[in-house]
Formats: C-alpha cells, sequence, structure tokens
DNA sequence: TATTGTTATACTCTATAACTATA
DNA sequence: TATAGTTATAGAGTATAACAATA
C-alpha cells in the first residue's frame, strides 16, 4: 500500500480521537437502532414507520416516494405491506391517475402511538441534561438549514 | 420518562416545532445519505466501506460480523463481494475454522482515501463554525459514553 | 406526449436454520 | 459438544426499465 492512513493521525486504525464526523455518525447509528426498535415494538419496519408517519392525511404515492426519497416504484410494495398490516389504505383521486394513501382507523391509533413514544426523546438524547440539550438543538437546526430552497 | 417537548401536541403532524429526536434523525439521515455517496463515489455500498475501514489488519469473519453488528451468515456474501470487487481475500488461520479477512494491496489504498475523505468533515458538518463544532463533539461524546461496559 | 402507478427484474442487507469442518 | 464459516431460504429496501391507464 503506497502510503496510508496518516492524514487521519492514526497509525492505522480510527483507534485514538474519532473525527466529529465519525462520531456523528455512532450517535446516527444509535438513533437509527433506537428507532428500529422503537417501530419494531408495533410490528413496523423503520421505512414503514416514517410512511405511517407522514400519513398525516391521504396522500399521492408519488408524495410519499419523495418524502422517504426513494423511487416510486418502491412504493407499491410498500403499500402493499402496509396494506397488509391493516395500517394503510389505497383510495381513489380525483386525478384517476393517482392513488392517494390513507391510514385505517388502526393505522391513526398506532401513528398517534408512535408519535407519543418518539416524542419522549431517546436513550441516547436522555443522557444529556435539559441544557445540553437545548444547546444540541440548536446545533442540530443549523446543521439541518437548508442550504438551497 | 416524560421530558418529552410536547407529546406531538399538534393536532395531526409534524409540523411546528420537530422534537430533539427528530431533529436528531434527520441529522443522522443526512449524515447516512452523505456517507453513502461518498463511498459509492468509490464503488462501494455502506456497509462494504464500513468492512474496508475496519479492516486494519487481517481479522477473523466473526470479528467483522460482530463489528457490523449483523449475524456472521451475512458476512460470507459481504466477503463474497469484496473479494469480488478486488479489495479483499480470505486468508487461513492457524484455528483451521477460522478465516481472516484481510484487505489486498488495492483495498488498502482504497482505504487510506476513504479515510482522509471522511475526515475532512461532511457536507453537514461544515455548516458550523469551529467553536460549535466542539461544543457539538461533547455533546456526541456524551451520549455515546457506554452506559454500560 | 407526459404522468402515475404497476410489473418485472436484480442487487444488497438482514435473519433463521441446517450443514461442514474443525476443535 | 461446541465453534466458525457456509449454504439455503426468506423478506425488506433500493434501483432501472417497460408497460397500462389516464391526462
Amino acid at each position: 500500500m503506497g502510503h496510508g492512513d496518516e492524514d487521519t493521525g492514526c497509525g492505522g486504525g480510527w483507534a485514538p480521537q474519532p473525527t466529529l464526523s465519525q462520531r456523528l455518525f455512532a450517535v446516527a447509528e444509535l438513533a437509527r437502532a433506537d428507532f428500529a426498535v422503537a417501530v419494531g415494538r408495533h410490528g413496523l419496519t423503520p421505512v414503514q414507520a416514517r410512511a405511517v408517519l407522514m400519513l398525516d392525511e391521504a396522500v399521492p404515492m408519488s408524495s410519499v416516494a419523495s418524502h422517504l426519497a426513494c423511487d416510486a416504484s418502491n412504493v407499491t410494495g410498500l403499500a402493499d405491506r402496509l396494506e397488509a398490516l391493516g395500517v394503510a389504505e389505497r383510495v381513489p383521486s380525483s386525478d384517476r391517475r393517482v392513488k392517494l394513501l390513507r391510514l385505517t382507523d388502526r393505522g391513526s391509533a398506532l401513528r398517534g402511538e408512535l408519535g407519543r413514544e418518539l416524542a419522549q426523546g431517546s436513550a441516547v438524547t436522555d443522557r444529556l441534561t435539559a441544557d445540553e440539550r437545548t444547546q444540541l438543538a440548536a446545533l442540530l437546526d443549523k446543521m439541518l438549514a437548508t442550504p438551497d430552497a
């Protein structure tokens, strides 16, 4: 290997001082795992849960795709699974090309539960004090500020 | 429990003030996407990249599995793909049940490139000042502090 | 012609269970 | 008996391309 890793500071591993990005990614993994476990308790996968959480009202399947940042073709199977679970259903639209996805009563109840649980904070953020959480929120908001748009 | 922002309060959407967890998750998604794009430029999937980055030296396949927090059976296919890409190879061990996974020369070079790129910081963290990055690092470290162990 | 959703196909990640070869 | 890796199988998320119905 011609040379290697010196700019990362460590002589071959990530050991001593992880970079900010590495730590951010590690926290992201924890948050993801937390989310997966939380929604898994309700029988949903993370993607299914994200769909349920966005379904405030009946929404075109194409909107679901763009919200999930995935190709529209995926939403067909996703909708199939949500229908099989009894939490959502397809309903026709005025534009007859469009199908709307809407939560069933059971889906709405589930969405409420999920919302309450997730709002309570994860095991990750629980390790911070109230002040620190405020600080963190400000930093996250800055990172989330849309650079374009 | 209970320090939740406001049990979602909103009559049906996430609109007004996302909770801390929601913002953390959003940043996590950005970081994940950044990582996927960065490693994708080198022809790797995120999981493949994580494997390459951990392969400081020859390591038992079982160790790869535990590092990736996945079942050992998955590492077979992962190793196959890394071998097909020419970045890693299986080598025998003294315990003849064990196979070690080791980077090829090409894999080591790739690992070096990845390490340098990732150390440079992501588009997400670039939106913060140096002071803010220090602050964020401290908060992240606190969240990462192992509660058990 | 352009758009929406579907289907067909394919790849990766993930898990469980059964199997092998070692120990 | 127990462990490491493989194989078989399955389901979910992702993508592209071709297609039908509708606009």
